[in-house]
DNA sequence: TAAACCTTGACACTCTCGTGCTAAGGTTTG
DNA sequence: CAAACCTTAGCACGAGAGTGTCAAGGTTTA
């Protein structure tokens, strides 16, 4: 039995034995598991999930968030996208170029002509 | 008048008027304002509008995960913070240091004492 | 000036997140 | 074996995201 049962590592870390089991299902901490399914946290999940609690915390974020962030992590071609629409930003509507004052104008032809 | 109102920028990019008000509080597309506060959407918060609407579909992610992400992009710390507990993760229960070990060992020693 | 717009504020509803608690049934252990 | 645990499933509930709609009041425009 190498790791600690739910309710031994709610009590070391913090949680609770219910949000354990729903920080699992968020795919950030999962423990191991017995013969008979039983979770067994190792040293290595159980720092993480103090470390993740100070996190939430200090920064006030939510699982979610993470998660969110773990997912971009992964598929890299989410970040790529999230991260272009971001870097895109600092446009600011004085400085405009030609392409896109000709797209506008589009844009209101477009609506004069559906309205 | 330099920009679409609120009403035409919601025919062309798709939102409706208030879901652009509801990503302006949001801090994801900012449009001008003009002399009596109208919002003003010029082509560049036009073009982002759509984009952020593909982005969003196409991931199916939440406004308030890009939300996040532009945070995390603005805050230098929150992104190291979450970065690095992510980078953590790749360990397993079974490949363990002698120090983790350690951790472990504590954990049980104070949680028996603590029952 | 009257119709058509825009603004902010608020009520409301659906969904998901985060949490607790209970139930029915297997596992471990004194 | 009985007490103490663990598992999954499910009800419940407050908070926040996402979205519509209506109201009261200012702005633009035909």
């Amino acid at each position: 039995m190498d790791g600690l049962t739910i309710n031994e590592a709610a009590r070391t870390t913090g949680w609770s034995p219910r949000m354990l089991r729903y920080v699992e299902r968020t795919g950030l901490v999962s423990p191991g598991r017995s013969a008979s399914r039983y979770r067994l946290y190792g040293p290595a999940q159980l720092q993480r999930l103090r470390t993740l609690k100070e996190l939430l915390a200090g920064f006030d974020i939510a699982l979610s968030d993470v998660a969110f962030a773990a997912r971009m992590t992964r598929d890299e071609e989410l970040r790529a996208a999230v991260t272009a629409w971001l870097e895109a930003k600092p446009v600011r509507p004085e400085h405009v170029d030609a392409e896109d004052w000709l797209r506008f104008e589009q844009d209101k032809h477009e609506k004069l002509l559906a309205a």
